[in-house]
RNA sequence: GGAGAGGUGGCUGAGUGGUCGAAAGCGGCGGUCUCGAAAACCGUUGUGGGGGCAACUCCACCGUGGGUUCGAAUCCCACCUUCUCCGCCA
């Protein structure tokens, strides 16, 4: 949520940001008015209150005396109705104004190439060689089929189209790299590992961003307020809703496993096949909160976490900067990891890491008292993928097959697999 | 699911209709003392919003949302939540 008095402002910025992202405009309409018609308000009531309790406090000496207060008690009732009336309409106008503004993308931050979609994202760096196959590559499924490890038939029999069933082999190997990523996260990069609940309520769900715009792209449990989430980032962003955070506590660094679930309403025909686009995947989430004057230092360090992952499973990976057009609804930045999928020929997201400045955090009131000053500040929340467990199979499974169909397992995970190749 | 007791400032905890935004203690911050520190003592210390260049001033907030009243932390209703006992349960 931008803060409203930005808004006031600097309504062309937010305007030209909106346009930037390819978006509509016509929510600022009117905006301006309510705004100025909130702060008119405030005023009224302000004026009143004011008077009844003034009024109420000289009730109260005379009344101690044991005198009359009759007519002061009239005066009161001679504008209830005016100040009841008065209070609904504030009331009213402060939700107008929460609504528009919860409808209302980030700014993308000055570094954010502009652009249209995702052709027009900046790539930032190539790391690694795609393999070169002396024989053609298979799609994942057709590895997964033939191996046994993944079963799609079966999960449509189970529940329906867009889940999967793993395996043996298949299902050692999502739980191996869970395990894989987390070790590395708290191990060596020292994230808090955070195991939260997969069901949340709208108010998380508001905090972080997924409502109300979202609704349609999550799953919500009937006859409850409680969703399934997207991913890890709205439970853990969610820890510290309405907190005041210590400032020599920050930067604070979290990571959590979690299934994700997605309703992926709008995306039929895209990735129908395979473990690409599933309702429900794995995900190894970084998350963190800092200081407003670290966040992009920050962004670079956590994209580095992700990425440092896949160096160690040696797929090869490309880094692009989103460009307006296809960045999050409420990131300010974001760099996306995309994997080399030789079954596919092309580069796949695996990871979206960004920065969400203090959006989240004045959704969510997330702030922190910086030291030495006396006003409490947002904290700066970002947080992105380390990695996608089902994507990251897929391009072990990919990047890994042999021509005999079997595939071998990437040196710095079978520690954690116990075989070296599946076949 | 049933019965009961609670939710007050960073923490503990008083406050059952009238200067209560809230006692007291702890903690934090500043100071005195000290070579320095501790102790002791003195002072200070909630959040958000409106107006004002500012000093300042006004409003709201005692789990959340309604209600009663001239006036609500205090009374009433609903909800959320914590604890204890019983039941059920992986």
């Amino acid at each position: 949520m931008l803060d409203i008095r930005f808004v006031r402002d600097n309504i062309d910025k937010v305007a030209k940001a909106l346009k930037d992202r390819g978006e509509e405009t016509a929510a600022l309409k009117g905006i301006i008015d309510i705004e100025n018609k909130r702060r008119d308000l405030i005023a009224e009531t302000d004026k009143l209150r004011n008077r009844r309790n003034l009024i109420s406090k000289e009730v109260g000496r005379l009344k101690a005396r044991g005198e009359a207060a009759g007519d002061l008690m009239a005066e009161v009732l001679g504008f209830a109705d005016r100040l009841k009336e008065l209070e609904e309409s504030l009331h009213d106008v402060e939700d107008k104004v929460r609504t528009i503004l919860l409808g209302i993308a980030n700014i993308p931050h000055a570094s954010v190439p502009i652009g249209l979609d995702e052709d027009d994202n900046t790539e930032v760096r190539r790391v690694g060689e795609p393999r070169r196959f002396n024989f053609e590559p298979k799609n994942h499924w057709d590895i997964g089929g033939r191996l046994g490890i993944l079963d799609f038939d079966r999960a449509v029999k189970i529940t329906g189209a867009r889940f999967a069933v793993y395996i043996g082999l298949g299902a050692r190997l999502e739980r191996a790299l869970i395990n894989f990523m987390l070790d590395i996260h708290t191990r060596e990069n020292s994230y808090i590992e955070i195991f939260p609940p997969v069901l949340v309520n709208s108010d998380s769900m508001t905090g972080t961003g997924q409502l109300p715009k979202f609704r349609d792209d999550i799953f919500k449990i009937e006859g409850w307020d409680y969703f399934l989430i997207p991913t890890a980032e709205v439970p853990v962003t969610n820890i510290h809703r309405g907190e005041v955070l210590e400032a020599k506590n920050l930067p604070l660094y979290y990571t959590a496993y979690t299934p994700c679930f997605r309703a992926e309403a709008g995306s039929h025909g895209r990735d129908t096949r395979g473990l690409i686009r599933q309702h429900q995947f794995n995900k190894v989430e970084l998350v963190k909160f800092v200081t407003p004057e670290t966040s992009y230092e920050e962004l670079e360090k956590l994209t580095g976490n992700a990425e440092e992952i896949l160096k160690r499973l040696e797929i090869p990976y490309r880094v692009v900067d989103l460009c307006t057009g296809d960045l999050g609804f409420s990131a300010a930045k974001t760099y996306d990891i995309e994997v080399w999928l030789p079954g596919q020929q092309r580069y796949r997201e695996i990871s979206s890491c960004s920065n969400f400045e203090d959006y989240q955090a004045r959704r969510a009131g997330i702030r922190y008292r910086p030291e030495g000053r006396k006003k409490n500040e947002l904290v700066h929340t970002l947080n992105g993928s380390g990695l996608a467990v089902g994507r990251t199979l897929v391009a072990i499974l990919e990047n890994y097959q042999q021509e005999d169909g079997s595939v071998i397992i990437p040196e710095a995970l079978r520690p954690y697999m116990g075989v070296d190749r599946i076949s």
